[in-house]
DNA sequence: TCCTACGGTGGACTCAATCCAAGTCAAGAA
DNA sequence: TTCTTGACTTGGATTGAGTCCACCGTAGGA
């Protein structure tokens, strides 16, 4: 994560307090918080810094693919650092916990030619569900 | 989907002219509206609904199990009345147009089991992101 | 036809997120 | 080192989606 902030500087982002904190709340595996909860843990390092800011640091690590948008339920998006390993979610429908999972095969493979549409199809998103097992006991 | 009246009647719902028009307005394939959306097309063969209603009746059809929401964006949810043949969805990274597909395989089957941290894992969804023709012409 | 519990109404409220005008400051220039 | 400037931050207002609630209306059984 230390290399981040060295390599967003590179790319002609000015480096403030603000973003640096964000940035570091965010390091860490298996980590999906909402803007909310990263305001509240940026705000225990820095107590000025606004959920505005919060926000728009949030969107230009997400514009510059350093962090990937979560929304697992209709709530509030969560935001995931893992972005340069690709992997899929588990969700908890019991409490709502996330795990990150890394699934066999390719999920765009199954998506036959002829089930696309005309569509030039980039991406594919797995979300699996089920409850965990502090739920389910 | 006048099925859809009978076998909730069946069940003990109070068949109102209010649900009777959000389950028309559902009707077909490939439809994704939104709440707001089901709000304005029942509006106009029921003026006084409330959005209220139109909240509560989705929301009673998605319990029941007829209907299935759908978040692909952080927005609005949407309702998908293709509650009974199980598919996936194409979503539009231009314009957001929704198609329903169905790849092959069972995405479930690609999450081995040292990949489920003890979860009862019980469901999949998948969300394909590409251009659609329109979009890519 | 009458009763009444279930359903509908609309307005207030919550929660997530965005917008904006004014103030601040990182970092290159001198 | 100080200056300068435009990019960044702030907080309060605003939007959009959805929920809540107290009161009113009516579907459908008796």
């Amino acid at each position: 994560m230390s290399d981040l902030l060295e390599r967003l500087r590179g790319r002609g982002w000015r480096l403030t307090s603000q973003r640096r904190v964000v940035a570091e709340v965010l390091d860490g595996d298996h980590v999906h918080l909402t803007a909310d909860e990263v305001h509240v843990l940026a705000a225990e390092r820095l107590p000025e810094i606004s959920r505005a800011t919060v926000y728009n640091t949030l969107g230009e690590l997400v514009t510059l693919g350093e962090v990937v948008e979560v929304s697992t339920d209709g709530r509030a998006k969560r935001y995931d650092p893992n972005a340069h390993r690709p992997h899929q979610h588990l969700v908890c429908t019991g409490c709502g916990a996330i795990r990150d999972v890394h699934p066999l095969g390719n999920p765009l493979a199954d998506l036959p030619a002829d089930q696309r549409f005309g569509f030039a199809v980039s991406g594919a998103e797995v979300t699996y569900r089920g409850l965990c097992p502090s739920c389910a006991g």
